[in-house]
DNA sequence: ATAGGGCTATCT
DNA sequence: AGATAGCCCTAT
């Protein structure tokens, strides 16, 4: 699909904020910061965006129960009143005209001298339906060619919700009547709008508007920008021709039927979107008519290009739909026929699967709630090391986005390449696979709101079905994918945060400690650099697993232990690196105690066997008494260990090495040992690579021709006559 | 690969 | 603190 017009963006803009404004309950931080948000929109664009958000305004000015100021009609005959006729917007400007804006923020009495709640009340009233809330109608009413949409807008079962809100505060304006932006009591369809606005605010917090003051600042904010030719109320103008604005208008002409359907008190409306009238008199070039009944073949270009804007600018609806594409396994009560593959048949009396239960809020991580959560978690940890995690999701959460704009657009071309006639396609509806239009047998996604049918053989991979037999079409797919992704992501990194601050909590606990041991003790190796070092290789482990972990082993060694397997493996720089080291280091019951309580704990035996740390060492010491005495053969452990050697310790001292677990000989292996030495020794010379083969079976693995070499040194020492 | 010195954890 | 076994390092 080529690239939206300017426009077609533009619109998208202008309607999510006209829509939003026509809520009384969206805060009005929520309208500012979606249009801080949007785009550079010409003057002459959005007119009715603007009309609605000059309305709130005059709403949010005046229309505040915590003010008294809309109750107050007492004195009426001292007030200034507005003549009905006047737009919004006029009315706004006069009045900041003539107020002060610290008069307005305060509520101050200034405000009492305008008599504006039967303006407010009647410009609510007669305030033309929104271009979104057409929009859905359009598609609701089904002979609309946007009525495809119907499906993927979630808008089945939504239509007797949807209908704008009239302003019902204007009385009483009960706070109890607010839906906090964040609080729980949502209709789905309006967590829908919240999630929209969300992200395409970019879900900021704003500061200083979330309470019950909120809307004094943001009056005063909008007001300024009111004043500085902002978007929303800037370009006031009252000439009936240009009440029409010609983006908006557009849209008019293509949901005309719509309108003339619902639209009963609306059309007595002076002013606004003048839906009665035809909109023929634009000079844009989207102005062309589209009425369902109306619409000639000659106009197919003007359909189309309309068709793609409706597409751009439903593809949020899309886009929020793909990120409830997730198994229902949740919440949804098993029905049936949703236990397996779900085939349809292609004949058109069977197409009430458009109707059946979607349902929503099936996923749980979409961006709004993961944000809030990351934020939360960053602020507990907020003194750990950063780790981007965010761009990387933030990555992916785009890629939902395109995943939706992708649908959407393959949706719309896939109309638009088989739309040979006047009858509106709609392949759920009809049963059409919506790659090759035909009938059949198909498969419907699965999806939360996805109805999306296809033929198997349509599909180029085969079918992707969940555990449940759901079948997932390749847009819920790849978009339950990225959740998937997001979500192990997120506990990845949650998981690690939370060593990490295990890891440094136990450092804190213990550093003193081990600072009285670093003055008794001599120079060398520091516990805390220990466990500082213990840290850092955990995380190099973390990048050497997050990226290539086998390594060459330049040793050959393997080394087993007893539980389980483990394996020796170094790196090219000649650094032994043991994966496994990493999660004994950070067992409790190996290195910390050990390490950080030994000196005046009594090791028990089995933790001499079994819980022997292998140290990091600083190696630094000089003080290296020799050794000589007796053997002491009598061990007969047999728990071995693993290597973790490190060669390039001069140069990298944050990663010092640790050294093997010392590993008894056995009266066997000493059997073996010297058998071996009598067998192959000759002439000073010990091959004992060769013993080591020789007694392989025998020598604990691990052992090396250094160790055999080591040992027989020692059992010369103790008993020199054997040698 | 081997030899030998050195280091360190552990035991006494 | 000394002794010791096992591991490490380096020179050859």
């Amino acid at each position: 699909m080529d690239d939206p017009s300017g426009s077609a963006t533009t619109l998208a803009w202008l309607w999510v904020i006209e829509y939003l404004a026509s809520f009384p309950h969206i805060e009005h931080s929520i309208l500012r910061e979606l249009i801080e948000a949007a785009p550079e929109i010409p003057d002459d664009f959005g007119k009715n965006t603007r009309e609605m958000v000059a309305l709130r305004c005059l709403e949010d000015l005046f229309c505040r129960s915590d003010n008294g100021v809309a109750n107050d009609v007492t004195s009426k005959e001292l007030k200034v009143t507005f003549d009905l006729s006047e737009s919004c917007e006029d009315v706004l400007q006069s009045i900041l005209q003539e107020t002060t804006v610290s008069d307005l923020n305060r509520g101050g009495p200034e405000l009492l001298k305008w008599d504006i709640h039967p303006f407010i009340m009647h410009k609510r009233a007669c305030m033309p339906k929104c271009a979104l809330e057409k929009v859905k109608d359009a598609i609701l009413e089904g002979f609309h060619p946007y009525a495809s949409l119907k499906e993927y807008s979630e808008l089945v079962n939504a239509n007797d919700r949807g209908n704008r809100i009239t302003t019902d505060y204007g009385d009483d304006g009960a706070p109890g009547k607010t839906i906090h932006i964040t609080g729980t009591r949502y209709t789905p369809r309006e967590r829908e709008v919240v999630w929209l606005v969300k992200s395409l605010a970019g879900d900021h917090e704003d500061q200083g508007c979330v309470d019950g003051d909120h809307l004094q600042p943001q009056a005063k904010r909008f007001k300024e920008d009111a004043l500085h030719d902002n978007l929303c109320v800037g370009q006031i103008s009252t000439s009936p021709a240009q009440h029409k604005d010609l983006v908006e208008d557009s849209f008019e002409m293509v949901v005309e039927d719509s309108e003339n359907r619902d639209f009963h008190s609306e059309k007595e409306s002076s002013q606004g979107g003048l839906e009665g009238s035809r909109p023929v008199e634009n000079d844009h070039d989207e102005d062309a008519g589209i009425g369902r009944h109306g619409r000639s073949l000659d106009a197919d270009n003007e359909f189309q290009h309309n068709q793609h804007e409706i597409a751009h600018n439903v593809n949020y609806s899309f886009v929020d739909e793909i990120n409830h594409a997730a198994p229902r396994k949740s919440n949804a009560a098993p029905s049936a026929g949703t236990s397996d593959k779900l085939f349809i048949n292609g004949s058109k009396d069977n197409s009430d699967h458009s109707g059946r239960p979607k349902p929503s809020n099936s996923v749980s991580s979409n961006g709004f709630h993961r944000n809030t959560d990351d934020d939360e978690r960053e602020a507990i940890t907020n003194h750990l090391s950063e780790e981007d995690e965010s761009n990387e999701s933030d990555e992916y959460e785009h890629e939902r986005v395109d995943v939706g704009l992708k649908k959407s657009h393959f949706l719309s071309s896939q109309y638009m390449s088989r739309h040979d006639s006047l009858a509106e396609v709609n392949w759920t509806d009809q049963n059409l696979c919506v790659k090759c239009g035909k009938d059949g047998q198909l498969l419907v996604c699965g999806a939360g709101s996805c109805s999306l049918v296809t033929h198997e053989n349509c599909l180029v991979f085969s079918p992707h079905f969940d555990e449940r037999g759901d079948f997932y079409c390749p847009f819920c797919a790849y978009s339950l994918a990225i959740s998937e992704y997001l979500e192990a992501k997120k506990k990845a990194y949650s998981a690690r945060k939370e060593l990490k601050l295990f890891i440094e909590t136990r450092q804190e606990y213990q550093s003193n400690k081990h600072t009285q041991r670093l003055h008794s003790k001599r120079h060398g190796s520091s516990s805390q650099n220990e466990d500082e070092d213990l840290l850092n290789k955990f995380l190099d482990y973390e990048n050497l697993a997050g990226t290539k972990r086998i390594q060459s082993n330049n040793r050959g060694q393997i080394s087993e232990e007893k539980e389980g397997e483990e394996v020796v493996r170094e790196n090219s720089s000649g650094t032994e690196l043991d994966i496994n080291q990493h999660q004994v280091s950070f067992d409790p019951n190996y290195s910390d105690g050990n390490q950080l309580c030994k000196e005046k704990e009594n090791v028990s035996g089995s933790q001499r066997t079994d819980g022997q740390r292998r140290k990091a060492v600083c190696a630094i010491s000089s003080d290296g008494g020799d050794i000589s005495g007796d053997e002491d053969d009598k061990s007969i452990t047999t728990n071995y260990f693993i290597r973790f050697r490190k060669r390039e310790r001069q140069y990298t001292p944050a990663m010092p090495q640790s050294r093997r677990k010392k590993v008894p000989w056995t009266a066997h292996e000493e059997e073996i040992l010297k058998e071996g030495v009598q067998k192959f020794a000759s002439d000073g010379k010990h091959p004992w690579k060769d013993i080591l083969e020789y007694g392989s079976s025998v020598f604990a693995n691990g052992r090396t021709a250094i160790d055999l070499k080591d040992k027989w040194r020692n059992l010369c020492k103790s008993s020199p006559k054997s040698k």
